[in-house]
DNA sequence: GATGAATGAGAATTCATTCAT
DNA sequence: CATGAATGAATTCTCATTCAT
């Protein structure tokens, strides 16, 4: 058996070697300059062990978008939510995301504004019933709804006022990553303008 | 002088061609399936062809986006705006923005989520001073400016409220069009809470 | 006949541009960057007209070399020539071949190291007889029987002492056109060597 | 260990067979008919395959170069050199240079005449201090040096008269590849004129 | 498990030249 | 005399994928 495990050991490292390989690519290159070749060239493997590893491109640039997506669920969820200050917690969440993706520029650009069909299905937020499907819709709208029924917020449907708030906050997230030389201050401004927004949308 | 003119007319008319072919296979196939060897095989010319009247792909691509934009600008500015109104006048013109883009699905993908240096210039909104260079921008500051001078909503800095306005209605959109199942029920419900969103944060 | 002329006068003005477009882009970006379209773009003709006035491109390309030959023989032939001092004389009169050679670099390659049929027999050498056919071999040949004739050289066979003088000039300048980055007091000392040889081959 | 072997072999065979191919393109067409697809064609093997052994189509005009030279160089050094005779070994060194050369005239045109890059730099002979960086120059300024030590030549600077002998050379056999036309026998009388001029320029 | 050779299709451009107008 | 549209073939290079070894 120690022998099956070091094989599975040794099958999901190169996984993980060619999962790691084709995030950079993305990030230093982008999407286009995304080729097989490429990854099993930073590998140092030849082209042929990735198709032993996964059936096509396609799957790759998934496992990317997953692992990513983790990641970044990871770090976000750090932040503490304290329910008697819900608004103030919700926009520090947001807050914290804006941080995690712009220090990932690439990798947002990826997450958000790709169409490619794999990363899109991990994305999705305005499906009816969402917050049962995805863990952060799922927060968001626990979360509203805790608020709610403490009176501490104007909320009539969580999911619906959580799908908002995210597209909202995608929106601009969206454009400061596409627009990409919008210098720091003006990011201030607008970030501070959308909490704004937050407060008068939700505030009672 | 009838020769010149027919000259020209032809000339305009295979131009037209070109790009009208272009944005169907963006339609169609999406960026990654644009190439300049499709385009000539659906206008049945030569590939030589398209670099007599364009300098390269990326120029095609451009006034594929210019286009789109025109007519786009053409529909909105339709909507008659009644300066005693000005919060309805404001969400009937995303409204309308919201239709003509989603009846144009593809180049709304292009025009809003593309990374295309010659498409993504034309649609920057974060920048300072975005009201003075953008028609669009510099119409709805025009508009708030109007309506807080008249005390009608409640704005410190127009530009600024526009901008976040714009990004706002930008990450709906987006997502619309990214998550293109969504059905028109549910299209409906986010419009609504959208707008009690804008009331909020516009109203006195 | 007035309308005639102009005509004339007219037709070999154009000529005249096109040799020269075609001389300043061989100059500036090399014997593979000339293309008949951009010798077009540069007068501010239509492609057609090259057509008009030349049966293909190679033509241009010699008539090119015609005139940049003819012109450099015109400048070499200003170099006085005194017939008691021959040796100084040859030298001088390829310093200033050097000179001008060195000056007109690309042309020059073209000149000297290019195997394009029309070009090449304009710069033929080696052939016997030649100074019969070359103003600029006949020059020196005529100028070594001269001073052979006088006794101040121990020339046998003037002509095929010129072909050798001439390739071996030949010889150097083509390195140093080859190798470009020669510096300036390397050229100098090479220059030196070879007027020793010159005068070790030509005095008694 | 056979297998990897064979491999190998197979491996250096196609390599071969892709500079064998280039060169006789090179020889039958000259260089700008020289195209990789011409090569693949060839070799009958996809275009493909080419980039699998080049980098790009340079490398393959550099290793055509590098072959070419590697043989002439081994042809030239079969002949021996008497200490005591320095002028006729070096006269003999370069005739064996000619005869190579102009047995193999287009390997000859791209060694002597290209300005490839990738080619040039093997051939530079102007710079100063290239005894120590080319071996036929070195071994011709030793032998110079030997001779001038034991008092059998004139030289004061063995390299620079080292690099002139090799100007003087190169001089006339360009022009004899590029003149391809001249018949044998006027070869001849140049050659031996040339033999002359060095006796002159050597001898004391 | 892993290699790397090979393919075939496809990418964007550029070219010299012709010819109806 | 001049235009400029059009062609067809050519260019270098890259790609995802397959498969015998």
């Amino acid at each position: 058996m120690g022998i099956d495990e070091r094989k599975e050991r040794d099958r999901s490292r190169i996984i993980n070697q060619i999962v790691l390989a084709a995030k950079n690519i993305l990030m230093e290159e982008g999407y286009e300059a995304l080729s097989v070749r490429k990854i099993a060239g930073r590998i140092e493997y030849s082209t042929g062990v990735i198709y032993h590893y996964f059936l096509d491109k396609e799957e790759i640039v998934r496992a990317v978008a997953e692992e990513g997506y983790g990641r970044i669920l990871k770090e976000i969820n750090r932040v503490v939510f304290d329910p008697d200050q819900p608004v103030e917690g919700i926009k520090n969440f947001f807050l914290e995301y804006y941080r995690a993706m712009l220090e990932n520029r690439s990798y947002a650009k990826l997450a958000l504004l790709s169409d490619i069909e794999g990363i899109l299905q991990k994305a999705v937020i305005l499906e009816k019933g969402i917050s049962q499907r995805s863990t952060s819709m799922g927060i968001l709208t626990a979360r509203l709804e805790g608020a709610m029924a403490r009176g501490l917020i104007k909320v009539k449907d969580p999911e619906l006022t959580a799908q908002l708030l995210w597209t909202t906050f995608y929106g601009l997230l969206a454009r400061l990553i596409l627009e990409k030389n919008t210098p720091p201050e003006q990011q201030k401004r607008l970030m501070d303008e959308l909490f704004l927004l937050v407060d008068s949308y939700l505030l009672p």
